[in-house]
DNA sequence: CTACCTGCAAACGTTTTGCAGCTTC
DNA sequence: GAAGCTGCAAAACGTTTGCAGGTAG
């Protein structure tokens, strides 16, 4: 086992476990594709980047794969799915246990991480108060840096 | 002025000062539109819905019309832009000093909204304890009803 | 040997764009 | 009459799918 699958063990653990589960198969695409995911610096990757990261480690997959590997990682509960600003879908690691919210820079786009329990238990509330039982929720703030010019700027 | 306009005056209003400000022209397109936007029942519409309801009003105007015209009123700051689950995009009017967040039913995906100015303020103390200016921001709970089955289920 | 998986290319649905003609100011 | 605007059709975009051949269990 490489030292990037021992820091992931909860990943490859509930990896095997869906597999088994619904009786699908391991293969060496999906465990390269999780790999290259592993190992990229990003956070948040979209499908062509992903699949760009697959062939710098000079693996040759089809895109088609990326989607759907991506698709069963998504449905194992081991990445989720974003979308942000463009219309593409954006994918992350589901870390057990820390959940975040994100603050997109409106300016450059850098993406900021943070966590808040009380809006957590805030929202649990407002569900329950219309009737409903939470499920997931999205937050993004969109926001301008306080310092002119954004010093994230790339452009 | 028709009833619809005189209920929706600072839409109007907005729209004028932003075509003058940016030396763009009132067409019938443009004001077809938004009177056709505004006697809409539904307040999350997409492209097509609106186009239909367009259509609906015996007019004949081209979806790229639709399209541009709905990227000018969110430039305008007239209606917001947002995606929800599926990938195409939903505008509902921006009326002033009535922001408010969704819930999204995951069974039925009927939307609810809400507001809630405690976790409005906690975002404003985020941002700023990231070294951030809040701009917006995109809240979303996707949730389930707590009485099986669904009662808004339609499929 | 029976699913299941993959790569390829074609299809998909939404949104954007190039262009020729028309409208607004 | 110059600068915008529109409709159309074609293109672009990210994503999904059908299929023929390949692979895991």
């Amino acid at each position: 086992m490489s030292l990037s699958q021992m820091d992931h063990g909860w990943l490859w653990d509930k990896l095997d476990a869906y597999l088994a589960r619904h009786s699908l198969r391991q293969t060496n695409q999906r465990k390269d594709i999780v790999n290259a995911l592993i190992s990229m610096r990003e956070k948040h990757v979209d499908a062509e980047k992903l699949h760009n990261a697959v062939k710098d480690l000079g693996l040759d997959i089809g895109l088609a794969t990326i989607y759907r590997t991506l698709g069963l990682l998504r449905e194992a509960g081991i990445v989720e799915q974003r979308s942000f600003t463009d219309g593409r879908a954006i994918f992350e690691l589901a870390i057990p246990d820390e959940h975040h919210d994100h603050l997109i820079c409106i300016d450059c786009g850098i993406v900021k991480e943070f966590e808040n329990e009380e809006i957590e238990a805030l929202q649990l509330k407002i569900a329950n108060s219309l009737g409903f039982s939470l499920s997931s929720h999205k937050l993004e703030l969109y926001a301008r840096c306080l310092r002119e010019p954004c010093p994230n700027r790339v452009r």
